[in-house]
DNA sequence: AATTAAAAAGAACGGTCGTACTATTCAACT
DNA sequence: AGTTGAATAGTACGACCGTTCTTTTTAATT
């Protein structure tokens, strides 16, 4: 690995532990630069501007997302099972320690959705591929015959999304200590649900 | 009303349109006193401070969506009614055009949910008032009968909370046409399976 | 109408922001 | 080992931030 793509990864996993907290707005150069221990022009220069850190930041997350969440859930047999394992991971995603904060991709989308420009396009394409991915899921096990036959399974990947969206709510705001169980069984009830 | 009460409501009014759509961090006084079309130093001098216009103008979205939300379910029939108006009035209520950027209660709570401060904790207290009113109007509708007797009262909540950051993420972030509707049938489908 | 208190404006402050430009240091390749 | 290009630091910029203090204007009360 270069020297450049080093510090590079240094910056960026200290930026998300900073902007998982701050939001992406708040995260400023000059406090990015002072917590990983270079000069302000040091830092920038290997963005070229704050929107495209921000940038690099959300899929530097999108990318940790892919393998922490979506990877691991092909290795499930398909169907039921699969969405199970999908929930549990998606709720140890938004506690991850690397961001202190909470899911990232969650707390962005709100903070630019009113926003428009790159950083709001990237999260638009990145939640569409998302809420499809988890349709695609639950169409797999409608063929499996673990779901009822006549599911939306759109209906059913923004009642998905909106459990992660619940413990977040519960874990960040509320500091629940039963935010993980609840969302476990917002995620059991949404299987027994779509059920035949 | 006096005029100091008036500027008040002109600010806030104002504040609550700019901040909905840029979150309650990027508001700033020398925009809002723009916009308003009053000084910096003499808008600042009806709040003493920002945080406190931050969290007199949550207290004033806080006192909307009494008005909108909570209140009006009062004159419906205990039980099922009831929590079906609330879900219809929680879905007009993010769609509010004295909102533009939607429910601002609820994208403060992600923007200060890992920041300590006056603002955080009125967002606490808020939320728990809501999601513990919701689970009271659910024990309501399980004593007139119409929801199972071994309902869980608190998952309910959370579960009917949930609908709203799923609207606002399908309304705000992806412009979902059909994201009203989609939150409708999520209140139905949740009612349905509350049901005994 | 005169007095008084409140509201708004004006000007200035130290700080930080993102960014540009120039100089220096360091890493990679011949 | 010497050269060269990339990485980093240094400095400065205008803009805006929240806040303070002083002055002027306006509203409320006698």
């Amino acid at each position: 690995m270069n020297k450049s793509a080093q510090t590079r990864k240094t910056i960026l996993d200290e930026a998300i532990l900073m902007a998982s907290k701050t939001g992406l707005q708040a995260l400023t150069i000059g406090k990015l630069s002072a917590a990983v221990g270079m000069s302000k022009s040091g830092l920038f220069a290997h963005f070229k501007s704050k929107e495209q850190l921000q940038l690099d930041l959300l899929k530097q997350v999108a990318k940790f997302f892919k393998e922490d969440v979506i990877t691991p859930s092909m290795q499930v047999p398909r169907g039921e099972a699969r969405i199970r394992v999908l929930g549990q991971n998606l709720i140890k995603w938004d506690d991850s320690k690397f961001m202190p904060g909470g899911c990232m991709l969650h707390t962005s989308s709100i903070e630019f959705d009113d926003r428009p420009g790159p950083v709001r396009d990237f999260l638009v394409f990145n939640q569409s591929y998302w809420i499809d991915f988890i349709a695609q899921a639950a169409s797999i096990a409608m063929e499996e015959g673990h779901f009822s036959a006549d599911l939306d399974t759109q209906l059913f990947a923004f009642e998905f999304h909106a459990i992660l969206q619940s413990h977040h709510f519960s874990s960040h705001l509320l500091n629940d200590p039963q935010a993980k169980i609840r969302g476990i069984r917002m995620v059991e009830n949404l299987i027994i649900h779509s059920r035949k």
